[in-house]
DNA sequence: TATAAAGTCTCCTGTTACTGGAATGTAAAG
DNA sequence: CTTTACATTCCAGTAACAGGAGACTTTATA
């Protein structure tokens, strides 16, 4: 099929299909006479997996690792596994972040009174 | 004073002052001799606004917007609560994003043995 | 069958906020 | 006077695409 269609086939964008192609995650064939890109059905299940796993938060290199796993029919769960609680791991640190992040954000907004005069416990505090 | 020393007073790194530079958010005077950089006190404090409002995570551009209200003496406290406000919104965002991420992902990772065999529930939702 | 429209191709630029490095020039220390 | 430290500009790279130009192929319509 072509690449319009694989890409409503994964739900990602042609530009995205394109993407992968030129970083040679997913490689479809190509039509001799036209030059397109041809896709398999087993081409679009690697856009698939690709997709699900970039939703996942996966980076491009962390879904060719996975993709190449999945692909091996000897792997052992024990590699996704670690994988995947690195990935958790990582999310975890940004969900501290933006916590803690949060709270003194919405602690200085508490102290402002919004109106229209110039003082400002925000700015104030940015400055110090 | 030299960039070295501005950047050590802000506690960023030269590269970053001198990025900063370049997009004109804080734009030093020049030393005629030597074409050095030369900041002011009120140059290093405004490097120290931004330094701060971008580890509130705010853009480049949010931080342009509030060191101008910063500057602005009749500025009223409503303009920056409300940008505050918008930025705790899509920390917001970004936190239930990665909430329900978490979830999943560790709902995966208790389904799988993470032993030597290949039998694995995450590449198996991921191929869904 | 001629033409228009839709789809595809490659190549280039831009995005965010910097970081690293090369080549070169200036200032301070010995 | 030379070494060393610091400064400058300019270019490339990062992640993961999106947008657009110009050219070509395929499909649909008149």
């Amino acid at each position: 099929m072509n690449i319009s269609q694989a890409a409503k086939l994964s739900g990602l964008s042609v530009k995205t299909v394109r993407y992968y192609a030129d970083i040679k995650i997913v490689e479809p064939a190509r039509d001799i006479q036209s030059g397109y890109r041809s896709y398999s059905n087993d081409d679009v299940a690697k856009l698939n997996f690709i997709g699900k796993a970039r939703r996942f938060n996966f980076s491009i290199e962390e879904c060719r690792e996975l993709l190449s796993l999945y692909q091996d029919k000897n792997r052992s769960s024990k590699e996704v596994k670690k994988l995947t609680l690195a990935k958790i791991a990582s999310i975890d640190e940004k969900l501290k972040e933006f916590h803690s992040l949060r709270d003194e954000l919405s602690h200085l907004v508490n102290c402002c009174n919004g109106d229209d005069r110039p003082s400002c416990p925000i700015l104030d505090e940015l400055s110090k």
